[in-house]
DNA sequence: TCAACGATGTGACAGATGTCATGGTACTTT
DNA sequence: AAAGTACCATGACATCTGTCACATCGTTGA
């Protein structure tokens, strides 16, 4: 019997999934949750086999909860259901040992064998992504993606730097480092390559 | 016995969906389609009771297809189970003439309930909605919507005047007015504005 | 200790952007 | 016919942005 949590925010695909994967017989779903967080005590007071999660929730994102099963050493391994296809993440769910990532664009016939793959000790990766996970390394600093964040939601150079504690001077520094590293033009085609490729 | 047909393209949800409502005795299920322009094939060879559709899908949009078939006279109902709670989208859905609007936030049960109760003429938007619904109106002109986009992408005024056939000037002038009617200070939060209340 | 490095800042300049006044054309409404 | 309402355009000006050279300061490694 395979023990199985899932944490994933959109109710519907939640609730068709549970309601899916429960009528496997050897799938047992000791919970569902819309956050990270109440997933993470669920799994705390008794771990499953499997943990299925998407990334983007509130709470915990799910690569922090594989960041945190990890550090505490326990048996559950991770499979994360995403819709971003971006190098970023799944680089970044590889480094917090994830065990399986998939994308919600995949056939729901899927998930289930996905997840006996991942219990038997096997490593499932999205065909998709599978030569991406190779691509280009994130090559912004912690700053620049901070500051960058910013900009895209529409602020100017004097409010972002009011609201990160630089100066003027610097916030439009890091903004250049950061439009040349990405070959862009200008900070907000910076913004848009970065987030298409899971940097932001 | 309601017949339905599904556009979602989102193959995860859109299969788990599938499986779900194909187990409710009283649920035929014609067709489930990842794209607006099968759906609407077959929508229009064997007019299903309900179409349950995303918006945002590659082809034609959930909006497309309802239009689609207020133009054609079918006797097809469509409900809308889409991600955004944006004021916008439901407006153009309303004028579009669907008779539900669902969010993919709410409960997986609410949804075979919500086609039943359409399939019976009535008619359901999604709770957070329903006040919404009166918001403000999009103040935005064709032009200035398109414009806004090509901004959003990072193109400047000069490209933004080339791909659109208008000289740049005029490109800033479209795009100041999309900026004092929104209230925002530069093009880039003008997008984000225009975004969060779905009128690009 | 000293050099190197990274994070932060300044000043200057060209070019882009936001703002405004102004004017023309075409189409609709009254 | 007159007024109103998009739409398209130009010119001018202040401000913001992108770029670059250079300076400061603290930490780190040799």
């Amino acid at each position: 019997m395979i023990k199985l949590v899932l944490a994933e925010d959109q109710s519907l695909l939640r609730g068709a999934l549970a309601s899916l994967l429960a009528l496997e017989a050897d799938f047992e779903i000791l919970a569902d949750r819309l956050d990270g967080r109440s997933a993470w005590a669920d799994i705390r007071r008794d771990p499953p086999d499997i943990l299925v999660t998407d990334i983007e929730m509130p709470g915990l994102t799910g690569i922090e909860l594989a960041e945190a099963i990890k550090r505490d050493g326990l048996k559950t391994r991770t499979l994360i259901v995403t819709t971003y296809a971006r190098p970023g993440y799944l680089r970044r769910a590889m480094e917090a040992g994830v065990s399986g990532y998939l994308l919600k664009d995949a056939p729901a016939t899927e998930l289930a064998d996905a997840i006996r793959r991942v219990a038997s000790g096997e490593r499932v990766i999205a065909p998709e992504l599978a030569e991406a996970a190779w691509g280009e390394p994130d090559p912004l600093s912690e700053t620049e993606r901070r500051l960058l964040r910013l900009a895209e939601s529409g602020l100017d150079s004097h409010a972002i730097a009011g609201t990160s504690g630089l100066a003027r001077g610097t916030v439009r520094n890091y903004l250049h480092e950061a439009i040349s590293k990405l070959g862009a033009s200008n900070r907000i085609e910076a913004a848009r390559i970065a987030r298409e490729k899971g940097w932001l």
